[in-house]
RNA sequence: GCCUGAGUGGCGGAAUAGGUAGACGCACAGGACUUAAAAUCCUGCGAGAUUCAACCCUCGUGUCGGUUCAAGUCCGACCUUAGGCACCA
């Protein structure tokens, strides 16, 4: 019928060489930015996944172009990180090179889908161009005290031999290779991330992000409300300070816990009188996993600090003190007060060490477990009495203030970011140490610090980057004093590219700045941005600190850059499944472009569902949408030598115009194929029809499947699909003369009755109750009420 | 445990502001065309009862309640499932 290999190459030799969809940066032209994430060049090639977001962006590119507005519609490729590394490892080749191989092939395929990228502004995070400014921004960071070194115990994947965010060892499991986690003190560059946390979360009033993704930036930042309350080791007056949510239970106190970690350990060892005990502890905790540390329902283990008490400064009550892994030194103090009887975790500890436990709010059965319910303060001194939480806990906190004994804090989850990776394919980290000064920044104008050519890129034993290894690379000479001075050897985390790459999308080759700011005034924000529902938490809060951050330094033009950003779901393969290798069940895109083209890979793609939830992958529905392809191409033998559109057509024509137009604005890409597919059922049942409705027909369904499209188009000796004016509804025309509606007695539905759109209540209640079968229904009862609702339904209440 | 989604025919899924549930497509069945198959076209297709047939009737959007003339849609409790977070004081 029709060659449709030879039709796409066409198209999409045609889009290349004439630079269809080239956007520009000076243009009278609305600017309209669109942004899909872009992808990460693994080996594997593009998955059906990417498809289907890119297509969806596409259309919405295309049609905003049709609409007149100058649209940035950019792709590039995030390429640093370690399966590019452990590929590199396995293959001896450099990264570099299986990065230029993997870029090439799925560049290839997104070119053979059509996507109507602006390729003139393509890069990778890994081109020196681009990742000189990825280490000018840390320069940045670091000018602005943002960054810093500091000796952490980080999670540490034995296997990866790699240093890894909380956030990737999530679960205390490697989030690349599942390993158990553990914990290993080493010094590491952070950025001061959780000075954010509060501008993170008052930024999201400013974007139009959808609901369920603010509600995951919020939930990880972690914001709580409470109080610090000062306690004091009762024989030596140190200044113990716990944080509580809780401040209203204060009387409920019966011990104390601190972290393992805790800093007044070492202070008062000589106090302690079973530090041995207290250090074997210590080690004890420390060896544990993460995941182990952190697991549920296991038992609470601790040692209680003998030759110590701490005196409760409400009541002067001494209590004993603990530690227990079950308090973190990462958040608020490190340490606890605990109420046992309204806590469950302090509950627990108390019934293992068999320790004190004190209800100050009656209601539960402290016998049994907890009480974390609402109640009568009881056993409470001046709280006694009051039953509403909020005001107990105001009561409280004026009480610790007066007293300044305590006073508010909120405390949040969220904490600073580690920037530090040894690994070897990553941005190096700009910094110099120098025996007599420090650290030190590189000159800016030295940038971009380059990775070597080598060889080797295993890490060391002991955990360093495989850069430690490389003397030409760390020996150097110190920018202040001009010694002999070492390099960083740590590189950046993979989240580093990907926090502002939409950023330099707007002026990509720009080698002075990493984006000018008349670009960027210019495009103003990204206007949607699409990616995966895994990177809602993560990646786009790295991004907006990062912007947040250029922002306060005046090198952005606002705090969010971001407006909207929506979430696909996965394709999932067709046993409902994640496709992966080992369940047999991955699709690839190149065998349905070659065997379906890729019009009809991405028609489907479209119709598979909801584009915000998961869908399983199906080929039968497959041919489904391959037939409607070719039902579009033979209606070409039904065309008619008329002007205009055919008459008996307008109403759908515009209805089918209004209802794409709404449905690309909700991402209801699934409704939009299916109007599709109705207004062309409607053009087959007519004898013929005219190049004016056929042509109509092509734009309706270009954004989807441009490449057919075209060359029909083409054919009839029109310009250009790409050129075209989006058509807008003609409301004179949708509008219908009369309606079909139901009559409904007592809430079922018994007949429906023609009414003219205009026609008058009476007239249509009369109508409804000649019916035959309402009457039937009527029989032996009274009416009631009727009810007319306007052109919608009749609806008849009788007893 | 907490936070987000999602539960609608044999399947993917529609239903925009509470108003005729099942659009559109797939699968399936019957028919047309064909030597035949494929392709294409036509018809049917939630379940049940009844009927020669049609109309008509009953039930039906995870479960149980509620609000309403009217509920897939709103409210309350729960169940299942996917994802995220998780000893965060």
């Amino acid at each position: 019928m029709y060659n449709f290999t030879k039709i796409e190459k066409k198209w999409q030799k045609y889009w290349d060489e004439n630079k269809t969809f080239k956007a520009v940066n000076d243009s009278d032209k609305e600017p309209y930015y669109i942004l899909v994430e872009f992808p990460y060049p693994s080996g594997a090639g593009l998955h059906v996944g990417h498809v289907r977001s890119y297509t969806a962006q596409d259309a919405l590119a295309r049609i905003k172009r049709m609409q007149g507005y100058n649209v940035l519609f950019p792709m590039g490729f995030d390429a640093f990180g370690a399966p590019a590394e452990q590929y590199a490892i396995a293959n001896h080749i450099h990264p570099k090179e299986a990065v230029k191989e993997n870029i090439k092939t799925f560049k290839g395929q997104m070119l053979s889908l059509g996507f109507s990228f602006d390729w003139d502004r393509e890069f990778s995070t890994t081109d020196p161009d681009y990742y000189k400014w990825t280490q000018w921004q840390f320069l940045q960071f670091y000018k602005h005290g943002m960054a810093y070194k500091a000796k952490k115990d980080v999670n540490w994947c034995p296997k990866c031999k790699i240093v890894l965010s909380n956030e990737d060892a999530a679960g205390g499991v490697c989030e690349r290779c599942g390993s158990q986690v553990v914990q290993k003190e080493k010094s590491q560059w952070m950025l001061r991330m959780s000075d954010y946390a509060e501008d993170l979360i008052k930024g999201l009033d400013d974007t139009n992000f959808a609901d369920r993704v603010k509600l995951g930036q919020i939930n990880w930042i972690g914001k709580s409300k409470g109080a610090e309350v000062d306690f004091t080791v009762s024989e030596t007056g140190d200044k113990l300070t716990v944080y509580t949510t809780r401040c209203d239970t204060l009387f409920g106190v019966t011990f104390m816990v601190l972290a393992p970690e805790h800093p007044l350990l070492d202070k008062l060892s000589d106090m302690i009188t079973n530090m041995d005990e207290v250090r074997k502890y210590r080690e004890f905790a420390k060896s544990k996993s993460a995941f182990e540390r952190t697991e549920i329902n296991k038992d609470k283990t601790g040692v209680r600090l003998e030759g110590i008490t701490v005196t409760n400064p409400l009541n002067g009550k001494d209590v004993a003190i603990f530690i227990s892994d079950y308090v973190m030194m990462g958040y608020g103090t490190g340490a606890i007060m605990a109420v046992p009887a309204h806590d469950q975790r302090d509950y627990e500890f108390a019934k293992k060490y068999n320790l004190e436990i004190i209800p100050v709010i009656s209601g539960g059965d402290i016998t049994k477990e907890a009480y974390t319910g609402d109640g009568e303060m009881i056993n409470s001194d001046f709280l006694n009495g009051y039953t509403n939480k909020k005001e107990s806990i105001e009561r409280m906190l004026e009480y610790l203030q007066e007293k300044k004994i305590g006073r508010p804090k909120v405390n949040y989850r969220l904490q600073d970011w580690v920037f530090s990776r040894q690994r070897f394919w990553g941005e190096p980290i700009p910094m110099i140490y120098c025996e007599k000064c420090g650290w030190q920044p590189m000159d800016e104008k030295d940038l971009p610090l380059l990775l070597p050519d080598v060889a080797e890129y295993e890490p060391t034993d002991d955990g360093e980057s495989p850069l430690a290894k490389i003397e030409s690379f760390v020996n150097t000479t110190c920018p202040k004093c001009g010694g002999n001075a070492k390099r960083e050897t740590d590189t950046m985390p993979n989240w580093a590219g990907s926090s502002w790459y939409f950023l330099r999308y707007m002026d990509p080759h720009n080698d002075h700045e990493f984006a000018s700011m008349d670009a960027m005034k210019y495009w103003k924000r990204v206007d949607w941005y699409n990616g995966g529902m895994e990177h809602t938490a993560r990646h786009l809060l790295y991004a907006r600190f990062w912007v947040q951050f250029l922002y306060n330094i005046g090198l952005v033009p606002s705090k969010e850059m971001i407006w909207t950003r929506v979430s696909h779901g996965m394709v999932l393969g067709s046993d409902n499944q994640k496709m992966s290798k080992s369940k047999g069940n991955v699709i690839n895109p190149d065998e349905i472009v070659s065997d379906y083209g890729a019009d009809v890979l991405r028609l489907y793609e479209m119709f598979m569902g909801d584009y915000q939830q998961d869908a399983p992958w199906n080929t039968s529905s497959l041919r489904g949408c391959k037939r409607f392809i070719d039902r579009i191409y033979r209606l070409k033998d039904k065309l008619n030598n008329n002007d205009g559109y055919t008459k008996a057509l307008e109403a759908i024509q515009n209805k089918t115009i209004k209802g794409l137009t709404y449905d690309i604005e909700r991402m209801g890409y699934n409704t939009y194929v299916s109007k599709l597919m109705i207004l062309t059922n409607a053009y087959e049942e007519m004898e013929s029809i005219s190049k004016e409705d056929y042509r109509l027909l092509l734009i309706l369904l270009n954004p989807v499947a441009p490449h057919l499209t075209e060359e029909l188009n083409e054919e009839m000796g029109y310009d250009i699909i790409a050129n075209a004016t989006w058509p807008i509804c003609d409301e004179s025309k949708v509008a219908e003369e009369e309606r079909e509606i139901a009559v409904q007695v007592n809430g079922k539905v018994r007949a429906t009755i023609t009414i003219g759109i205009q026609e008058d209540e009476e007239s249509i209640k009369n109508k409804a109750l000649e019916c035959d079968n309402v009457k039937k229904h009527l029989e032996g009862l009274e009416i009631v009420k009727i009810m007319v609702i306007k052109n919608k339904i009749v609806t008849i209440v009788a007893k």
